[in-house]
DNA sequence: GGCAAGAGCTGGTCCAAACAGTTGACCAGT
DNA sequence: ACTGGTCAACTGTTTGGACCAGCTCTTGCC
């Protein structure tokens, strides 16, 4: 009930259908309009505060905020295609530019910073890459995984923190239509040699590879 | 209320005193734990669900995740020091870092994709920033807004989400001691001269003397 | 006209109850 | 001894109503 409402309210402020500074209607209102429970409107109101999408006032009114100046990048976390149909066209590109500019520079501290453990492991995620067969489904899990790996030895928080928020979100999308990734998931000599110069900790030729590597999604999608 | 006992099992997840896949008590538990009633944990605890920290079970226990895997930047913004003292050491290191990325990005983007009135506002935002003053707080609001103006140049909202939440959050703690920052700030040569950079579209050029920029930032909370 | 008391809104908190799904123990059969 | 179903005791979900606390605008007095 609640999550439907969140979404609801949510996509209103999106859309600009409620602008910022607009006040939003009471929870009363809200509750009335919607055949719920105020409690659950308490509960959306909460989670669209938590967005950074409203503000609310202890007597005033609740009024939703400039999304596009207090918004974090959870936002585009959500059920595939939402945001990206109904309320923010282009979001899957800016998100498919965002992984690239981060996985690069991923790539490059994990050159310089990973443990040996974890250059090992990379190596070997890359030769075990070879053998997940050509389901294509199986190939972007995988493909998830090993970037899983460089952006955790590069040991930066916040790098893999926005990884999360752009697979589980934005980017699921293109799982839905993996033939679009078919050539980047199958090319395994990349994979191997971008594994290999982590692993020789050359940093500026591991940037440059996983750059050029991601951003063939990016040039996919565009096109 | 729920604020603070969100506040209170978001530490405990963090700190892993609450480890990946063991749950958490019951909400009735929680609320006669808490002295709170059951609306003010439920509110909660679907905070705690939309930030991806636990995953809730209808009928069966709700469990803490591995937030590492699944929570997403939204949880470095929060009140200052709170993650880097008590939960995640040196997260403060990894977002300026990671504004390093975005910025030096978004600058060699902006100078590529930036509309003329963009590149202009860029420029009239650089000779506005001399005669902000001295005043180190007043300097890094004006330093913030003048990124943001870069960042909207390059037309990437997954670039402006993510700058609002690593602005709003842990970067403000570098707000409380501005004087480590002052020396980037009153650099009023290097803006100017990025700014022109982006207006000449040397795209190039712009990122470097960002990333020169940033980098400063990080080098300075690394020493 | 100016100011203060109040009514009527807003969100914040609480209590109590019924609904719905899961789990596990228990007991009747084979 | 094992299998199968039943039921009770959990879990989260939703509802209703009531009250407190803070803001705002109206009202009415001075």
């Amino acid at each position: 009930m609640s999550d439907q409402l969140f979404a609801r309210l949510r996509d209103q402020i999106l859309t600009g259908e409620i602008a910022a500074g607009d006040p939003l209607p009471s929870e009363r209102d809200l509750a009335a309009d919607y055949g719920v429970n105020r409690h659950a409107v308490r509960e959306a109101v909460k989670r669209l505060q938590q967005c950074r999408l409203i503000e609310v006032f202890h007597g005033g009114r609740t009024r939703a905020l400039d999304w596009r100046r207090t918004a974090g990048l959870d936002l585009v976390v959500d059920v595939p295609g939402t945001l990206d149909a109904v309320s923010v066209p282009g979001v899957v590109h800016d998100a498919l530019e965002m992984r690239a500019c981060i996985g690069a520079d991923a790539a490059r501290l994990s050159a310089l910073r990973a443990s040996e453990d974890q250059r090992a492991a990379i190596v070997a995620a890359a030769a075990a890459y070879a053998e997940v067969g050509e389901d294509l489904e199986e190939l972007s899990v995988a493909d998830v995984a090993w970037w899983r790996l460089i952006i955790e030895g590069c040991g930066n928080l916040a790098y893999l923190l926005s990884f999360n928020s752009l697979v589980d979100g934005a980017i699921t999308m293109e799982q839905a239509s993996p033939e679009l990734r078919s050539a980047e998931l199958l090319d395994l000599d990349a994979h191997r040699e971008l594994a290999d110069r982590i692993a020789r900790q050359d940093a500026a030729a591991a940037e440059q590879l996983a750059r050029e590597l991601l951003n063939r999604s990016v040039a996919r999608a565009d096109g």
